[in-house]
DNA sequence: TTGGCTTATACTCAATATGAGCATAAAGAA
DNA sequence: TTCTTTATGCTCATATTGAGTATAAGCCAA
């Protein structure tokens, strides 16, 4: 017995532009490239790239798949089928003018823990969870609840902020409804722009994916231009951890991992001293693409 | 315009018995749990469990996905449709007397790099790969084919040997023609056990997954009987990752992450001096549940 | 022209973490 | 008893990491 089934594919295409990492969406924001699987693809990425370039006309490249969901709350409307959601992150380079793309911080603005705009947030955000679970009657759960509160947004810092949660971070103001998509009144939610459906949750997917693996994959060079300057390099890396980091360690670290090597040429408008340009050579020069990054990403 | 699809869930069970990883199959071996998921299933995860429980009789605990395959020759039989698989890893503890349980490794015994019989199966599929690459016209691509063939299994030892690559493994062999599935003669396949369908390619990205979770997650105990040495524990990670470990730099590691606590009683059928017993304490002593787990594996 | 600001780049130093091994303890077996 | 086996405690050299100092080389404004 085959039920009716529909195939949804649902992109989260990520760029950098001016040391900000950006989302690429459609619908002023409120959705992610999306589409039905169709007969005519030929694969489920080939479905992704062609719903991707129709619908904002930017090609794209590193393709990974994310998650696949069918919860109940994804039945389709129009009977007793039901809709299969396949996400994919996607990483592209420039993105000259084109429309479309956001920050990831407006939806996302306590994972940009690093600024002054993420600390804030994040001060409203314990208040709402404090408040949150003050409300609950039963005292065990209260007391578990904390914890997972404590643990996920580094409350009091006993524990160190984890940058890799984002999803964790997210479904947890979800179940404290202090999100928009929770049916939660705007003046109780967090700050942050919501999505339709569940397209805020995927954008966390994918950010807690990237953030997981630029650590020890060197996916960021999909992401730079094809020179660059170390400090370009570890700003890149900063604003997609959300992260501080030591810059002379961060230059010994990437050095010593010879996964970037001298154009020859130089970066005069640093502000400062003129800074040697890189280009990403992990490719080339080893044929063997298993080779990682690591990265001192510390918490302040 | 929606086509027609059907939807299959497909499950990488897997349990340890005498330090040995072991999967669920059905079908003598050829096949693992699977079934279409239907309407009655909650969810994707809820239809895993009814299929595998179905098939084997066997409740299974940890449960994750691994990915979602839709290529070009999942067509349906039947018709134009396609047929789409989702998936997952699921990780259980005991299962005496219980049939269906197969080793990793009759199906994978290049990946038991620690044993006798996988250095043996390395050799052959070395002199294997070697005549591959010589029948190539193109120079060039045969230099590269080779240097993905030295890098993956680790020739020479210029390369170490990367536990993870179970899948990149596997498909390199299966380019080669050196598997059943590939359509080669006995003859000519690599030792292992094949698989119908590509059954034996999602175990791979099932093994391939879990060897890579134990060194950052604590899932080792999913597979841990309640109580256990740290000599048990350390022949599991051993046996899963394929990879010696150093006996002291492990108990050492182990005690300092205090994932584990004491149970103040003693296994006194050792072989040598008794050892003392110990039970994973990370979920009831943390409530923070991101631990990780950090393991010497080195290699020889 | 000079001092101040910025960024670049080279090095140092202490604290940890890791790989490898030694030594002793405690059981059973020859 | 002596040998073998596993358990467990401890040392030591080396590598890795976090943090900071020092100097270089641009720009700009006084």
């Amino acid at each position: 017995m085959t039920t009716q089934m529909m195939i949804e594919l649902i992109a989260v295409l990520t760029a950098v532009r001016d040391d900000v990492p950006q989302v690429m969406t459609i619908d002023h924001g409120r959705l992610l490239p999306s589409g039905p699987l169709e007969s005519t693809h030929r694969s489920l990425q080939a479905g992704v790239r062609a719903w991707v370039e129709r619908q904002t006309g930017h090609p794209i490249g590193h393709v990974e798949q994310l998650y696949t969901f069918a919860d109940h709350d994804r039945l389709l409307t129009t009977g007793q089928g039901r809709l299969i959601a396949i996400s994919y992150l996607a990483l592209t380079r420039s993105h000259a003018g084109e429309t479309g793309w956001r920050d990831w911080y407006d939806y996302f603005p306590w994972e940009n823990s690093k600024t002054d705009v993420g600390r804030d947030c994040l001060a409203i955000i314990e208040r709402l969870l404090c408040r949150w679970v003050a409300n609950m009657d039963n005292a065990a759960v209260r007391v578990r609840q904390w914890q997972r509160c404590v643990s996920l947004f580094a409350i009091g810092d006993m524990v160190a902020w984890n940058d890799e949660l984002v999803l964790q971070r997210y479904e947890l103001l979800y179940e404290a409804g202090l999100v928009a998509e929770a049916g939660c009144p705007p003046e109780d939610a967090v700050p942050g722009q919501a999505m339709h459906h569940d397209h805020r949750r995927i954008l966390a997917t994918g950010m807690a994916r990237l953030r997981a693996k630029i650590r020890y994959r060197p996916v960021v060079f999909e992401l730079m231009p094809e020179e660059f300057t170390l400090l370009q390099l570890q700003r890149v890396m900063e604003s997609l951890s959300g992260v501080q980091i030591h810059k002379q360690n961060f230059r010994r670290l990437i050095m010593q991992q010879q996964l970037v090597e001298e154009t020859g040429r130089i970066e005069e408008n640093t502000g400062g001293r003129p800074a040697r340009l890189y280009r990403f050579c992990g490719e080339v020069r080893q044929a063997r693409q298993f080779v990682g990054t690591k990265i001192p990403l510390f918490q302040p």
